[in-house]
DNA sequence: GCCGTTTTCGGCCCGACTGTTTTCAGTCG
């Protein structure tokens, strides 16, 4: 099992253990373990063969023990006594945002409520505001909240199935009888939530593959499977299918497999212009029946007279006509960007010391980073005072002048108060390199007043940056009440950067909002809001993002090189 | 449940908002 899968099981064990009312030192420790192995640079298998699992911190006697379990038998027996004492709908009702363990307890305790269809009935007929210490508004927030379950109900966030299909492809890659594995669906294409894990395999004998699956600890359960496509859960419940074809039809069913289905059938329609019929069988030109060879995704677009469309813009939102018309983008990647610049250290709420953050930079080949903690009010996450964060830049100074071979940009993560000023006076933002404005208080403002909050920060000439601009986290918390095309308005008058953040919890700006930005020519920076050296990573899902946003390497803040970027700074 | 080790018990991120109260518990970041 991956350090992820034990990752959620103790995350449940928390949440479980928190509704029935246990001690929250101990379910922090759940949670914290949880974080650990989440963040573990290696498979904590391997820390197990080893016998190390007791030097993680964090980890003693009791959660090593799980652990071991966890990884002899597939099984937690702690968790399956917890799920079997507490009914599963109580923990459904603890992602109603607002909803905590306490009031989900005494709404089970005292209306014997159990499942989220009973709670959106007992919110409709005013059953909750009679409970103790809740109202109108906590049933209007209920059903709010169950509202923004349903519209993402069943769908898992795109870094999540990442992670998954990319364990599972390891798996099977080495296996003689798969000639060629790829990730197709909506995975394939990007999208930042997805129905599940889509795989392709090559193969002329698959029934070998079938026997692996059935035995792999990752799938909890095989739901259906025949020679050419297995359908299996995980024990996350994350949905996988895998389809297995002749290797000669690899990639025509690559292409039908990814989809859209809308970008598909504009395809055909193309087809039939040249009596072309395209399924994930073969290409047919129609008259003579003739089976046309496809050694690669691009024939099957050159058939149609198309350049080739990469996957992540086939959602035909206007990529078939610009293909035609010769104007698809040259869509910017990995390779082009320079640095990040929006990064946490152990200053603030980060866990790398700064040096890692660095080292992990240089690493991946960047120019430059920018360390950019948070402001002195956030006080959970440790904001920084003034005299910290000067004592910061001198540590950034001479780290640079010791590495010679990265730039090193002394910034801040400024909160934008309620009020709209930011949590520095300008006298002292002015000493910085780089300032990132963003909120993260009061995120239930009235609309207008949340605007105007954050136009007055875009429209301080010191801030370089609107961090994640609507604040959503995927499947959690939906956007802030904000107008954020007014917003754009105002950022490409003041020539304010907007942020695509690239945590792939959050992948804001989403692609509707990069486009529009593109539209109102505002620059964009991807960056992706580490709080762990590893997490640097996380880039690549703010590339696939941008992309979906039709973003060019020009478009990009930190695609540019270091002079170019300081003259946009101003530095 | 973990940690420390000058502690084997007593801490554990902490302050503010929200919606409910009529002085505060619960939730959140």
């Amino acid at each position: 099992m991956t350090n992820l899968e034990i990752a959620w099981i103790f995350n449940e064990i928390a949440d479980l253990m928190e509704l029935k009312g246990d001690n929250i030192f101990k379910v922090r420790a759940y949670r914290k373990a949880a974080d650990i192995l989440h963040h573990l640079p290696e498979e904590i298998e391997n820390i197990y063969h080893r016998e190390e699992l007791n030097q993680i911190p964090g980890i003693g006697k009791i959660l090593a023990s799980k652990v071991e379990e966890i990884l002899q038998t597939g099984r937690c027996s702690y968790l399956e006594r917890l799920r079997e004492e507490i009914p599963q709908g109580l923990k459904e009702m603890l992602a109603i945002p607002g909803l905590g363990p306490k009031s989900v307890q005494t709404i089970y305790k005292r209306l014997n409520i159990t499942t989220l269809e009973e709670l959106e009935e007992a919110a409709r007929k005013k059953r909750i505001r009679k409970l103790p210490g809740m109202g109108s508004k906590t049933e209007l927030n209920i059903l709010r909240g169950i509202e923004m379950l349903r519209r993402n109900c069943g769908q898992v966030p795109m870094g999540l199935a990442m992670s998954l299909a990319e364990a599972l492809i390891a798996d099977l890659k080495g296996l003689p009888e798969v000639e060629r594995i790829e990730i197709t669906g909506d995975l394939r294409r990007g999208r930042e939530m997805v129905e599940g894990v889509d795989l392709l395999i090559g193969s002329q004998a698959p029934q070998g593959i079938i026997s692996v699956l059935n035995k792999s600890p990752k799938i909890k359960q095989v739901l259906s499977c025949d020679e050419h496509r297995i359908e299996a859960t995980t024990w996350l419940g994350i949905r996988v299918i895998i389809n297995i074809v002749e290797p000669e039809n690899f990639y025509l069913a690559w292409q039908q497999l990814t989809g859209s289905a809308k970008h598909n059938q504009r395809l055909q329609e193309r087809g039939d212009k040249f009596h072309l019929k395209l399924s994930p069988s073969g290409l047919i030109r129609s008259e003579g029946h003739e089976m046309l060879p496809v050694k690669g995704e691009e024939d099957i677009y050159r058939y149609l007279e198309l350049p080739y469309i990469p996957p992540v813009l086939r959602e035909d939102t206007g990529e078939i006509e610009a293909a035609i018309e010769g104007r698809l983008p040259e869509l910017i990647q990995l390779a082009d960007i320079k640095g990040d610049l929006h990064v946490h250290s152990n200053w603030s709420d980060g866990v790398s010391e700064i040096i890692q953050l660095v080292e992990a930079a240089r690493e991946r080949g960047y120019q430059y980073l920018a360390i950019t903690d948070h402001s002195k009010s956030l006080k959970i996450a440790g904001g920084l005072s003034e005299e910290k964060l000067r004592e910061q830049r001198e540590v950034l100074r001479s780290l640079e002048e010791s590495l010679g071979d990265i730039h090193l940009l002394a910034g801040v993560e400024v909160d934008i108060l309620p009020d709209g000023s930011l949590d520095y006076e300008d006298s002292f933002l002015e000493e910085m390199d780089l300032v990132i404005a963003s909120v993260h208080t009061h995120f239930r403002m009235e609309k207008d007043r949340m605007t105007a909050r954050i136009e007055s920060a875009l429209k301080n000439p010191l801030v370089d940056i609107l961090a994640h601009p609507t604040g959503r986290i995927l499947g959690r918390r939906d956007p802030y009440a904000v107008d954020l095309e007014y917003l754009m308005e105002v950022a490409a008058r003041t020539g304010t950067c907007m942020e695509i953040n690239a945590s792939p919890d959050r992948l804001d700006l989403n692609e509707k909002g990069i486009r529009k930005a593109k539209e109102y020519g505002i620059p964009l920076a991807i960056n992706t809001d580490a709080h762990d050296a590893l997490r640097l990573e996380d880039m690549r899902y703010g590339i696939i993002t941008a992309q979906r946003g039709w973003l060019e390497r020009k478009d990009v803040v930190n695609a540019w090189d270091f002079e170019e970027l300081k003259r946009w700074l101003g530095l």
